[in-house]
DNA sequence: GGCGCGTGTCATGTG
DNA sequence: AGCACATGACACGCG
């Protein structure tokens, strides 16, 4: 009874690194060491099934342990802390009921009967009582002990008053100027006892499964997990750096209990120190703390009076309410988580099985839409298979879809920023897409503006059969990468087609300009063709007019130059030779005759002689 | 209401 | 054969 239940069957070296070659296939789709340590699951349910069974036991003693250390109070009118009546005489002075030795404080202290084995809130709330002045215990612990044991520090405030800011109730001041080398002296030893370290470090129990897989799995959740979230604004629990505080080793050993453990009422004293409290210390991201805490939260809030500031993010669907350690591994298998706004703070929802895309991201299903009727009559189907779209809130045309896709993913935990947000992003332009063919005056881009109208319609198509991608995706994208985006997403028959039929169109659409660029491109080409042609037409013409007037003017020339060589010549009568009878004919080598006119060409043919103009 | 223009889309041809 | 691209033809909306 006093241990958990230690499995017969411890697990062989064999074993181990069966375990951890699985282990690393496995680690890329998220899968943890633990999924595959039978041990580590075990204890883990037995543990669960211990926390439940004490639980009741628990609560009504810790109001009674509370009840008498609030006794043991008083109020510092100076500082408004409440602070240990006897430490008006001694800062370091234990309280009454506890001496100068720390372990005769913890003997001192009744422990149940019958249950030799103390809770981890056991634990706290002792330490609460033994130590009332070392609340610091996160700095205390140091690394070894995770912020949780600070939340016993708010045991010093009443539970019914109202809860305090956080700051507010840091013991921190106290601490500092009243720890001291005794005080640690007691602290290590009282962390020694064996009841606190079976508390507080189940995973230590057995130092074989710890040494197996700790090292293994430890640098994977620090860097693909917790490092990246806003932890910095995380509320000041007394640590430093929470994920200082709150090493992953921790988490990995209590993500899968504590969920579970969370009570519906306070364990801690301080309903800020509840479940959600607990989870802010852990999980900044009020994503990553379970919904059943949350819950549980909200119900002692309520039963305080005391209503707590919950994000006005829309109610969580069947997704969001696994466990959290299904949420954390949820959220080491996306990358998304690395991008979101870490000044946000606020649940960012980086999973899409946490919950459905479209209530988680824009909160009220509508793409952002929020005049697009259409789109509200979207099926909306939280738990359908489809609702793993992590990218389909964006069909608009903008470049930059994905950018704002992402702004919009790391905006979505912020309700009141996101319903502000929501209609610049996509109002702008479905604005003109859905009504203005029926409204609003015509304007100068109107053509523009219908275009825009006519990509809206495969946009609407694909919003409507939600398809994942861009239009501008489907369109744009290479063949390749194309394929491999719907090798990506199962799509179903009916996207599929439609996204085929968004290519193809959207292919000769963009043909079709290019065609009829091209055409116009053509006529232009032609009409300038036609002009300089005309133009070399005219100078052609021109230099016709020019040539023909030239040679009439050489035939003019020449026919002068005839009949003066012709008027020279004289017969053996000395008598000149009459035009009409004869002829001047000059051969190709240049040689001049006196040729008779047609019926004495023969005649003079023999007895030509060579004309001489001497 | 007809007309011209721009655009998207389909069917078909081409490489 | 399958694919992407080119192009003619048609429909539609708008000024």
């Amino acid at each position: 009874m006093m241990d958990i239940e230690v499995p017969d069957i411890l697990p062989s070296q064999q074993d181990m690194e069966l375990i951890d070659i699985l282990w690393r296939q496995d680690v890329d789709l998220g899968a943890r060491r633990e999924v595959f340590d039978q041990n580590h699951r075990q204890k883990v349910h037995a543990l669960q099934r211990r926390s439940e069974q004490e639980e009741e036991k628990k609560q009504q003693r810790l109001r009674d342990e509370q009840k008498a250390l609030l006794d043991q109070l008083q109020l510092d009118e100076e500082t408004g802390e409440y602070i240990p009546k006897p430490l008006a005489s001694g800062a370091l002075t234990p309280p009454p009921p506890a001496t100068a030795n720390p372990l005769a404080v913890i003997q001192n202290v009744n422990f149940p009967e019958g249950d030799d084995s103390l809770s981890f809130d056991e634990c706290m709330q002792l330490l609460a009582e033994t130590f009332p002045l070392a609340e610091d215990t996160s700095a205390c612990l140091d690394s070894a002990v995770p912020p949780v044991p600070s939340s016993d520090t708010h045991s010093l405030t009443p539970s019914k008053q109202p809860a305090p800011p956080l700051a507010s109730l840091s013991p921190v001041p106290i601490i500092a100027d009243r720890r001291g080398p005794e005080m640690d002296q007691a602290w290590m030893e009282l962390w020694s006892l064996p009841e606190l370290q079976h508390c507080l470090n189940l995973q230590m129990e057995d130092p074989l499964e710890t040494t197996a897989y700790l090292p293994t799995s430890i640098p994977d959740v620090q860097e693909g997990n917790y490092t990246y979230y806003p932890l910095s604004n995380a509320p000041n629990v007394g640590g430093p750096n929470p994920v200082e505080a709150c090493p992953p080793t921790f988490i990995n050993a209590f993500e899968e209990v504590f969920h579970d453990m969370v009570a519906p009422e306070p364990m801690m004293g301080d309903a800020n120190l509840g479940p959600k409290g607990f989870c802010d210390a852990f999980y900044p991201d009020p994503v990553l703390c379970p919904p059943e805490a949350v819950e549980a939260n909200v119900m002692e809030h309520k039963e305080s009076g005391i209503l707590p500031e919950l994000p006005k993010k829309p109610p969580l669907n069947a997704h969001s309410h696994s466990p959290l350690g299904e949420a954390l591994e949820r959220c080491k298998q996306e990358p998304m988580a690395e991008v979101h706004d870490s000044d946000s703070g606020v649940s960012l929802n980086p999973s899409p099985h946490a919950s459905s895309p479209e209530k988680s991201v824009y909160g009220d299903g509508s793409f952002g839409f929020s005049d697009s009727d259409d789109v509200d009559d979207l099926d909306f189907n939280p738990g359908s298979a489809e609702s793993d779209y992590s990218e389909m809130f964006s069909l608009n045309f903008q470049p930059d879809d994905f950018q704002q896709s992402a702004l919009a993913l790391s905006q979505a935990g912020q309700p009141e920023a996101q319903q502000d947000k929501k209609p610049k992003l996509h109002n702008a332009k479905p604005a003109e897409e859905e009504g203005g063919q029926s409204e609003g005056p015509f304007t100068k881009d109107k053509q523009k503006r219908r275009s825009e109208v006519r990509l809206s319609r495969d946009e609407q198509r694909a919003r409507a059969l939600r398809i994942p991608f861009t239009v501008d995706m489907i369109t744009n994208l290479p063949v390749d990468d194309f394929n491999e985006l719907m090798s990506k997403h199962q799509l179903n028959e009916p996207q599929l087609a439609l996204v085929r039929d968004i290519r193809r169109r959207g292919k000769n659409k963009v043909a079709a300009q290019n065609c009829r660029k091209r055409k116009m491109e053509n006529i232009v080409g032609l009409e300038y063709e036609l002009d300089s042609l005309t133009e070399e037409k005219e100078l052609l013409q021109t230099e016709r007019s020019q040539n023909g007037s030239s040679l009439r003017k050489m035939k003019h020339q020449l026919s002068t130059l005839y009949l003066q060589v012709f008027s020279m010549l004289r017969d053996e009568e000395g008598k000149p030779y009459s035009p009409s009878d004869y002829s001047l004919q000059q051969t190709t080598d240049g040689s001049v005759f006196l040729v008779p006119r047609t019926k004495k060409t023969h005649a003079k043919s023999k007895d030509h002689k060579p004309a001489s103009a001497d």
